[in-house]
DNA sequence: ACCTTGGTACGATAAACGTCGTACTACGAT
DNA sequence: ATCGTAGTACGACGTTTATCGTACCAAGGT
């Protein structure tokens, strides 16, 4: 109800702070196929994406599981706005912990 | 019997071609602790060695599974030398591939 | 010839993971 | 007030994974 209430559902999302980036879930998270092919989308300018514009092979579910990961190991950055979920890369806090490794990721072959 | 026997057990241990290595399959195996602890005892000068210099906190079998994951990913590359099996780093095939992977992890916090 | 050493092979087992469908909730528009 | 849209929660299911123990093998030394 106030100014600065977090938009929608009083669900709180649970994002790990910068210094809690745990470099095996990092790789754990980017080890999966639907979940690196989010990542990119989101590295290639697609900054602010809803869930739903994707467009990615799996179920609702199975999405939202896979953006779940994928912010619990802190890679990415969750808001809502409206009845949407908006996503961004953690590019800063992901270059403090581990220098080099999304780019490295981002720039790799054999993907 | 000819000079350039394989060394020990004719058994032959697959590696990846260079342009085999994937980056789905390099993420996975370094996400593991036990696998990344043995890529930090590589990187560290250790090269060319045995799977039980490791001190590794799991059985030998399961070590052997460990060795073999990292092998097949094209992470390591592995030969015979009497009784034992030698490690080391394919750290010109990774850089070739995915250049500064390896060295991002290796640096990075949070392990 | 024997034994020790370093490692593999083969199950077995328990946990984790990716996937789905269905039911549900929250917001926004009609 | 109703409906559609975007997403969650929960439970189920099958597969993969990490782990182990036991049995085995190959090389080297005694």
């Amino acid at each position: 109800m106030s100014a600065s209430r977090q938009t929608a559902s009083g669900r709180q999302l649970h994002h790990p702070d910068r210094d809690e980036i745990q470099l095996e879930a990092v790789l754990s998270a980017l080890a999966d196929p639907v979940r690196l092919r989010i990542v990119r989308a989101l590295a290639q300018g697609h900054d602010d994406m809803a869930c739903i514009a994707f467009d990615l092979p799996v179920s609702k579910s199975t999405s939202t599981h896979h953006f779940r990961v994928l912010r619990e190991a802190g890679v990415i950055r969750q808001h809502y706005e409206g009845t949407s979920r908006l996503s961004r890369l953690r590019e800063e806090d992901l270059e403090a912990r581990m220098p080099g490794l999304l780019t490295a990721v981002l720039n790799a072959e054999g993907a």
